[in-house]
DNA sequence: GCACTATACTACCTTATCGCGATACTAAAC
DNA sequence: GTTTAGTATCGCGATAAGGTAGTATAGTGC
């Protein structure tokens, strides 16, 4: 399958509705704050909680909703559960939206500038 | 600013909050179906209430804010409304997101074997 | 100006989900 | 086996978002 070709017309709406359910995972700002952190490596919740400041329940359930998605695994280590982030296109896509923010400021700056 | 640098640790909570509302607008069937219409060349709002199936208010709701995120861009002409896509990325998360659909796919294949 | 079509806006209801507190589970340590 | 630290889950209230119907606005042709 290349790139190019794959969204044009080819998915069925199935597909879409999976699609927008990946996208709605990402669409958290608490998922994205926890996604940043295990950019700089796998971390335990406990870790994770201290960093964020965010409760541990609600550390816990966005964890298990991207390990559920396929954004992370899982890892039993003792008494705690390290967390690392397994698909490499979690990086792609947020350097995109990232990439695309940036783009967006620009574009903004320029229309007040006029 | 290079991609690869761009998600690791330099996002500001404020920029993690507007990633988190950008990646939200792509989550809803509804708004990837009417992208995927629009990846194959611009069109009117009827003629896409008539290749989706959605109904006119809906359609227009989305389009509107499908057009405020900064993914597609407006045109009247005479009593019609063309929208198009006017930003590239939509492409590129998009096949993103299938190709990792995809994988997904082939991987759940794989743990059905064992 | 008047009818007709196309699009946008508003209000309402429904559904989904978030964050939180409390509680239950799991594994190590004693 | 009991305790303790770490993690997961459940139930609740609140908030946000979607879909729809109805209405308002804008452009076209007579």
């Amino acid at each position: 399958m290349k790139k190019n070709e794959v969204t044009k017309l080819s998915m069925s709406d199935a597909q879409v509705d999976e699609a927008a359910r990946q996208f709605s995972v990402l669409a958290e700002s608490a998922r994205l704050i926890l996604l940043r952190e295990l950019m700089a490596g796998e971390a335990s919740v406990g870790e994770l909680v201290e960093r964020t400041g965010i409760k541990q329940g609600t550390v816990s359930k966005h964890l298990g909703i991207l390990a559920a998605a396929g954004f992370l695994e899982r890892e039993r280590r003792g008494n705690k559960v390290i967390y690392r982030i397994c698909d490499p296109v979690v990086y792609d896509l947020c350097s995109l939206m990232c990439c695309r923010l940036s783009d967006e400021a620009k574009r903004r700056a320029q229309s007040l500038a006029d």
